[in-house]
DNA sequence: CATCCGTGGGG
DNA sequence: TCCCCAAGGAT
């Protein structure tokens, strides 16, 4: 069959000749032609949500190995789920993909409703994700608009209003694009180039299959979009973290279930989201000991914050008094209790193999 | 609706 | 060093 030229075409259909060329491999995407599985999808999608292609691939096969199937994801302990996630970030999507996998398997016979609406009803499933599982796993014509999407759309139209004003104008424009067929390839397609064609910084416009219909391309323009509001600075924060040892045993903490590392294991620590000055940090200790502090503390940028912790460390032989959610993990086991980056990078300061 | 919520990598 | 950001969602 003999396609006519692309100009001749919609974009979309340029696109998708353009994903068929330079899709990328990913390891929750199906192979050309064939359909992906749901689970699958919406575990991807939960997981890339604000995070890297690269830093996701490692936690997505262990999940699926660990937890293949929906009803597994489910069954399983909150805390196992929470430790596995240790170090993605974004702990509440960790808890809601437990939520969501308990309400599927449990009220939704263990599949995924097709329709966007029906997702967005489930936990951490918000109007992005609910449309590329829809469209993804289910080949809906949905539009899927994450911050690829956008960049993509405001280009095309040379978009001066800021993202965040602009939303309901660029999900238009891209559910204009949607094609007729292959829901799935174009809402990947539209994301691939933005990934690795339509760039922030260097767009490649030479390589891109929509650049003659991009109005901020024929203005020699791209870089320029999208437009994007000021930045809050972000305050710097002193607090502490201590670590108490009893013999080869560490004492670990349960974060309370939301805010901060909400539901993880942690060592205590000064209330990491307020600045605690230096004299009140021994308050917060989990007993008394002759508490030592390293000489060097740990830097750690949150995303609306900057903290910079002092590392105490403690000897007991005793049982001392402690609060009634810590308990002591062993120190072998110290890796596999699934900290967040900060107390893990808190633990090698502080010279325990964490393997 | 502005704020809260992690982390690691690249320019 | 610093700043930006990467397949956002909940409240």
């Amino acid at each position: 069959m003999i396609k006519p030229p692309a100009s001749a075409r919609k974009p979309g259909s340029a696109l998708l000749d353009w994903y068929d060329a330079h899709r990328r491999v990913l390891p929750w995407r199906a192979a050309a032609g064939e359909r992906a599985d749901p689970y699958a999808v919406w575990l991807s999608e939960i997981m890339l949500q604000q995070t890297t292609v690269a830093t996701v691939k490692g936690y997505f096969e262990r999940f699926l190995t660990r937890w293949p199937t929906v009803e597994a994801l489910a069954a399983a302990p909150l805390e196992d789920v929470l430790a596995q996630w240790a170090g993605l970030g974004y702990y509440a999507r960790a808890r809601n993909l437990h939520a969501c996998a308990v309400m599927v398997a449990r009220a939704h016979g263990g599949r995924f409703p097709q329709d966007e609406t029906e997702l967005m009803a489930l936990p951490g499933v918000g109007p992005y994700t609910a449309a590329a599982i829809s469209a993804i796993a289910f080949d809906r014509p949905c539009a899927a608009v994450d911050g690829n999407v956008e960049r993509v759309a405001t280009r095309l139209h040379a978009i001066e209003a800021p993202v965040r004003q602009a939303k309901p104008l660029i999900r238009a424009k891209v559910e204009e694009m949607l094609p007729d067929a292959r829901a799935g390839d174009f809402a990947q397609a539209l994301m691939d180039l933005g990934a690795t064609v339509c760039t922030p910084r260097t767009p490649d416009c030479g390589a891109c299959p929509l650049a003659s219909g991009c109005v901020a391309f024929r203005a020699g323009a791209a870089e320029r979009f999208p437009v994007k509001e000021k930045k809050a600075d972000r305050p710097k924060r002193r607090g502490a973290i201590f670590i108490l040892q009893r013999g080869a045993q560490t004492l670990v903490t349960r974060r309370p279930p939301k805010g901060l590392f909400g539901g993880m294991s942690a060592f205590p620590a000064t209330p990491l989201t307020r600045d605690v000055a230096p004299e009140e940090w021994l308050r917060f200790a989990p007993c008394e000991a002759q508490w030592r502090a390293l000489p060097e503390p740990v830097a750690h940028v949150f995303t609306h914050f900057a903290l910079t912790a002092t590392v105490f460390i403690a000897q007991t032989k005793a049982s001392p008094q402690l609060a009634p959610d810590c308990r002591w993990a062993a120190g072998r086991d110290l890796g596999k209790e699934g900290l967040p980056a900060l107390m893990r990078k808190a633990a090698l300061a502080a010279g325990l193999s964490m393997d």
